[in-house]
RNA sequence: GCGCCGGUGCCCGAGCGGACCAAGGGAACGGCCUGCAAAGCCGUAAAGCCGCGGGUUCAAAUCCCGCCCGGCGCUCCA
């Protein structure tokens, strides 16, 4: 028992995480399929997982956080084919933009980031078993899962066969080949000039949903603790994984977790309505960008759609900086100095810890930080003896949601020695009560973009 | 149509049966501080009968029923 109370998708409740083995979370969240650009529906799904597992090794857990890339689909072979290149070269590209996107987000990088090319021989292998389950069956197009033999199977989406059934081929024609057209392909026949792989039946490539149950499985073990995705991913991947799974009779996650879609100016992000949001694109238009976002994730509920739009970028904007700002005057009030010993408010941390608990309260717990910040200002105000304690919390409480305080003065370094000589030559005509030359000083550091604070201590500056 | 998640102040967004909490962030206004600012502090608002209509209860934003509206899913999408 771990205290955690988290929302399972297969139950419908928030119930408490059990894990296999104690002290211990293995960790599986579904990665992108890399043909494009991440956007932010990625971004927020990866902070959403990259969150928990920060919070879960904040209360002490030992985390193995695995999240695949799937590097071989219809779409990387349908770009690879319009551009002329191989699958592998589209593949490469659009991972190393992802990884680079999601460490500007400050997204630590999972223990494991497996990639389904590189995980083939164990799909074949699971494929074979689920045929010597007799669960599975060939076509002229592939091998099938049918989905019949497996007991329970729309438990995940809450749903009987019947009824999946009944709209099955809403959207997609049904393959006359199969058995019931819930079932799916396990293993594709290879086609002319796609990539392929040898098999017992012939080459061909991965078909759905298997790769993820061949790296969960091979790298986490049977009976894992959670798996994780977005929740457009409920149906039909993650109910597939587990009907294969099962069809073996192996036991899959303990605890499914689903995190919410993401909505600009009120509606859905989508391609056709021009309202597709880019993370490269979002990081790129501020500097802050990065721990805005971030927060604007945390003040919404994982399983709540939540909205985007520039005006909240730019309120996190400032949230954020009043983070900085308490970090800078603290540093500048020398009450910073005990940040990493260990001290902090105990009460503020309980409240934090018993927000996040219930299934992972971000928005409380972003609340309880801010009245710490604000308890915190109240006493850097009055130089009360608790200053230095409560900075401190403040720092550690917002760093276990992975949100980075910064005390720094400086920015990217250029030019900070010509600053530094501007703000010291205005400090000086303040001293000699030259009113003008000082605000023309500022008026200088200002259209540099920067903004200077006075303290007690002296001044301090920042880039706006 | 079916399943799941929602509809709370100017915007975003907590709360899930009862306590001077209807949190927290942003925006606005007044005051303090400041040479003036910035940062910070204090306070305020006709700001919301908590989507609408019923019901349960001593007590409901919180539970139940119906309706309206939004989002996602119903084969490869976070």
């Amino acid at each position: 028992m771990t205290g955690i109370e988290l929302y399972d998708t297969l139950t419908g409740e928030v119930r408490p995480l059990a894990t296999r083995e104690p002290g211990k979370v293995a960790l599986y969240a579904c990665g992108p399929t890399v043909y494009d650009h991440p956007h932010l529906g990625h971004a927020r799904s990866a902070l959403t997982y990259d969150v928990l597992r920060r919070y879960l090794e904040w209360r002490g857990l030992d985390v193995r956080h695995v999240a695949n890339i799937t590097d071989i689909d219809d779409n990387i072979i349908n770009r690879a084919r319009d551009e002329g290149r191989t699958e592998s070269e589209v593949a490469v590209e659009w991972e190393d933009v992802y990884i680079d996107a999601m460490a500007r987000l400050d997204v630590l990088d999972p223990h494991d980031r497996p990639r389904a090319t590189e995980w083939v021989a164990e799909m074949v292998d699971f494929v074979t078993r689920i045929m010597a389950a007799g669960a599975a069956y060939t076509t002229g197009t592939g091998v099938y899962l049918r989905v019949g033999s497996v007991p329970r199977y729309g438990d995940l989406v809450h749903r009987g066969l019947d009824d999946l059934r009944a709209s099955a081929g809403a959207r997609v024609e049904v393959d006359e080949d199969k058995e019931d057209p819930l079932d799916f392909a396990l293993w594709k026949a290879a086609k002319p000039d796609e990539p392929s792989w040898p098999s017992p039946w012939g080459p061909g490539r991965p078909g759905w949903h298997i790769e993820c149950v061949a790296m969960s499985l091979g790298i986490l073990g049977d009976d894992f603790d959670i798996h994780g995705g977005g929740n457009d991913l409920v149906f039909p991947h993650h109910t597939n994984e587990r009907a294969e799974a099962l069809a073996v009779g192996r036991s899959f996650a303990r605890h499914w977790v689903h995190n919410a879609m993401l909505n600009i100016e009120g509606t859905k992000m989508s391609k056709s309505l021009g309202n597709y949001r880019t993370v490269v694109e979002m990081l790129d238009e501020h500097p802050l960008n990065g721990r805005a976002f971030r927060l604007l994730v945390l003040q919404t509920h994982y399983r709540k759609t939540m909205e985007v739009n520039p005006e909240l970028m730019a309120s996190a904007r400032t949230a954020v900086q009043r983070l900085d700002a308490l970090a800078r005057r603290a540093k500048a009030a020398g009450a910073d100095h005990d940040q990493g010993t260990g001290r902090r408010d105990e009460a503020a941390a309980g409240a934090f810890r018993t927000a996040m608990d219930n299934d992972i309260g971000t928005p409380e717990a972003v609340a309880v930080i801010f009245d710490t910040l604000h308890r915190a200002n109240a006493a850097l105000d009055g130089s009360a003896e608790d200053a230095p304690t409560l900075v401190a919390t403040v720092v550690e409480l917002a760093g276990a949601l992975g949100v980075a305080v910064d005390a720094a003065e400086h920015g990217a370094g250029d030019g900070d020695a010509v600053i530094v000589g501007l703000v010291s030559k205005r400090q000086a005509a303040r001293e000699a009560k030259d009113w003008s030359a000082a605000d023309g000083l500022r008026d200088e550091l200002a259209a540099m973009g920067v903004v200077v604070e006075d303290t007690p201590a002296g001044p301090i500056w920042r880039r706006a």
